[in-house]
DNA sequence: CCGAAACATGTGGTCGGACCTCATGACACC
DNA sequence: GGTGTCATGAGGTCCGACCACATGTTTCGG
């Protein structure tokens, strides 16, 4: 923002997304220009334009694809939960943040969401998401993995009702950096029939809170369920 | 996670990288081996190496620098909240992540923080980095864009002492990501030497409440603190 | 006339080799 | 012993070529 330094190559392209992206010039769901293209219009080599498009990519801003037709070529999307979720995960990979910090900021954003979704406009299809996700755990034939895949929805779907794009985002990103670490967890631990009777009940416990528009009841029941479930595994 | 599909070729690198950051092959302040040398260790091309170590260093995870010596070469970092906060600040500027939300979840991991850290652990050498950055806001010569920068520190300061570094780091990226929204804002109003004495008796407020270790306090100051400002300038 | 197979086109993905800038450490020269 | 020069090796940039892929077009057989 403040020094210009448009020295490096890749930043030109960079510092041009972001502007046309700004000015509204490019907007969701355009497509850029080929990277033979840009190169020649910035007058740099088509790997430094590369490069500032893979930059772009990581940060879920773009998303690249080969061949021809409306899907192909560099798009404007908007991905940002896979992405932080990336990035997260090798932060905690690398001990660079611990993931009881992670399991803890996850638990203030959730509970903060069904806090808040209680005074949040929401309408009843929304609900449906979550309650459909809540019916496919029933299947007692879900293997571990698929079954926290859909916990993980669960929980998303719920926090969306407090219609914060950010903290959902972040709670997504977070959930999808530690499920690795949790079906490891889960396997490790053994006993698998008997912890998921409990999710099961106490998943219908908050999502009947939620429904009901009881905020406070909803946030006390989703910390006690994940600090239940963080000291049975982790 | 499911598929493996490592016919990518940067992928390759990628999640050796990451194999190794996990395993604790590789650690914090290590050095990679050189871009030539992995290229030829996985029998693909030094563009594709220098592809998955740009990927790292968009991340936060590395840091590449030219020359020789110690301090050249890629090495692994932990530099999280500034990666955070540029992704941010991109999907903020493509309107994927409104901004409002933006300063909602900044607002809900500040009162979180400052609630917790009343109960934290922290040494009073901890809060002297807050105590001089208040006491630097004195200033009535500083610009408006070195007070904001400063605030923005100083609010982190604060919230560090809950002792969480994932939410200390998205706090730090989100005041990133914003901040040159928040310079464009302030500049545009004008009337700034009414604001700023308004913010000081504000920061102090907050300050002395988190000495006392008044955490519910602390936390509805900061509250009001934020959306005061927010309604000020936004 | 129509459907299907072959082809042309343009995209990102990969390659390898070249040259540049830069920070450092070693070495020769005062 | 201090100092300036140079060799070294790292990343940064560029070029030009080729590959894999998805699509749109053309052509050919029925």
């Amino acid at each position: 923002m403040s020094e210009s330094a448009t020295h490096r190559a890749h930043d030109v392209v960079l510092r041009h997304i972001e502007d046309s992206l700004r000015s509204g010039t490019l907007k969701l769901g355009d497509r850029l220009p080929g990277e033979r293209a840009l190169a020649e219009q910035f007058g740099i080599s088509r790997a430094s334009v590369r490069d500032a498009i893979r930059s772009l990519e990581v940060m879920g801003i773009v998303r690249s694809a080969t061949g021809s037709g409306p899907n192909s070529g560099t798009i404007v999307v908007s991905d940002p939960s896979s992405a932080l979720g990336v990035a997260l995960r090798m932060h905690v990979a690398s001990s660079g943040l611990p993931l009881k910090d992670v399991v803890e900021a996850r638990m203030m954003m959730e509970t903060w969401s069904l806090e808040h979704a209680a005074a949040a406009p929401w309408t009843p299809e929304q609900l449906d998401d979550a309650r459909r996700l809540l019916d496919a755990m029933e299947d007692d034939a879900l293997p571990s993995q698929i079954f926290t895949l859909l916990d993980a929805q669960f929980h998303v779907a719920l926090s969306a009702l407090a219609g914060n794009v950010v903290v959902s985002t972040m709670m997504e990103s977070m959930r999808e950096a530690i499920r690795g670490y949790i079906d490891d967890a889960v396997l490790r631990r053994g006993g698998w029939d008997d912890v998921v009777h409990v999710l099961r009940e106490q998943h219908r416990g908050i999502f009947s809170a939620v429904e009901a528009r009881e905020g406070e009841l909803a946030s006390r029941l989703v910390r006690e369920h994940i600090e239940w479930f963080y000291h049975q595994t982790l």
